[in-house]
DNA sequence: ACCTGAACACCGTTCAAGT
DNA sequence: ACCTGAACACCGTTCAAGT
């Protein structure tokens, strides 16, 4: 019944994706690890801590299936893919959009994506603070349509929400990720 | 002891801006309000119905301060202050950018900015498919940039999170809107 | 190093009953 | 129409103690 910090990282991510965020509690995790919940604080000094660490998993895990960058794309091109590939990692786990948001917001973890794309787009030669103003702009849009989706979908299966079966959300993500880059090249190129 | 189920939005709201999101319970509303919290649910069937009618007050009281709008400006201008009241409205109240977030999410309310913004795009002859897009595209960076601000305020005062006092929030997001504003322009002039 | 057991101080919600 | 009182089924976290 002894585990390291990654086994409870896993377990945690399991019952995420099994069961959802309201059902990921302390007391849940600590039942299906076959322990008492108050040893999960050996491990984590918080179930905030402990949930960043899951945003992390999840992040490290990336999506079921990446798409090729090649990395001689124009930065317009990466910056769109590293958009993609978030918003893939997030919907491969139930409410993983959120937990990977929760992270973001308390400072807490879940970092590489915006280090990543302030990366890209300062080495397409884009002044750093834009480079930064650009990249947080573009991960509240990633982050908030991906929990929007998964929100929406789940709502439809218990029933408390109308979701319009007619939403193409792939097509309205990509659509939203272009305008803000459409953005950007229009001001990089003065 | 008897009150109107405006009565208790206006505790509530009350209840938020002095104590924030995590203190308004139901148990605490009541006591507030010297009745049982289970009396709160004559007024609403749950706590997510009365959190979207306290979203909702808070976009019906509007900013502290409004800034005037011409409704001779051209759609960018108007679509601009659009999202700066909006901000505005949900910085006036502590937790109050998570509040409007949360109803807009679950669906039950928080739905005049998302009209007010499409309104504004189709009138100045945006697609309407386009300009669906876009609305949700500055409400995710709008909500989502707010909370962020608030969240980063509270942790600096309580000591949770290092909270950059450089960091010019109004700046940044004035760069996010007008990001996305500049590329619906680059989109609508083909 | 990792865990137990018990406790503390809470939650949202339901429901029969009262006025 | 609005509220009481009691209960149900939970939470996150702390802490002394065990191996």
């Amino acid at each position: 019944m002894r585990h390291r910090r990654e086994d409870v990282v896993a377990r945690a991510l399991q019952v995420l994706d099994d069961h959802g965020l309201a059902d990921l509690t302390m007391r849940r995790l600590g039942t299906e690890l076959g322990i008492q919940p108050s040893a999960l604080y050996h491990h984590f000094p918080s179930k905030q801590v402990l949930l960043a660490a899951v945003a992390d998993e999840i992040l490290e895990r990336g999506p079921r299936s990446s798409s090729e960058v090649l990395s001689d794309e124009p930065w317009e091109g990466r910056a769109r893919a590293a958009c993609h590939t978030l918003r893939d990692a997030c919907l491969a786990w139930t409410d993983g959009a959120e937990v990977v948001a929760t992270a973001r917001a308390f400072g807490l973890g879940a970092r590489a994506p915006y280090d990543e794309l302030v990366g890209v787009l300062v080495t397409g030669g884009v002044d750093v603070d834009l480079a930064g103003s650009a990249a947080r702009t573009l991960l509240h849009f990633v982050l908030g349509h991906a929990t929007d989706e998964q929100t929406h979908r789940q709502a439809g299966s218990v029933g408390a929400i109308d979701t319009d079966p007619a939403t193409d959300f792939t097509a309205d993500f990509a659509t939203g990720v272009d305008l803000v880059l459409a953005g950007l090249q229009a001001r990089v190129r003065r």
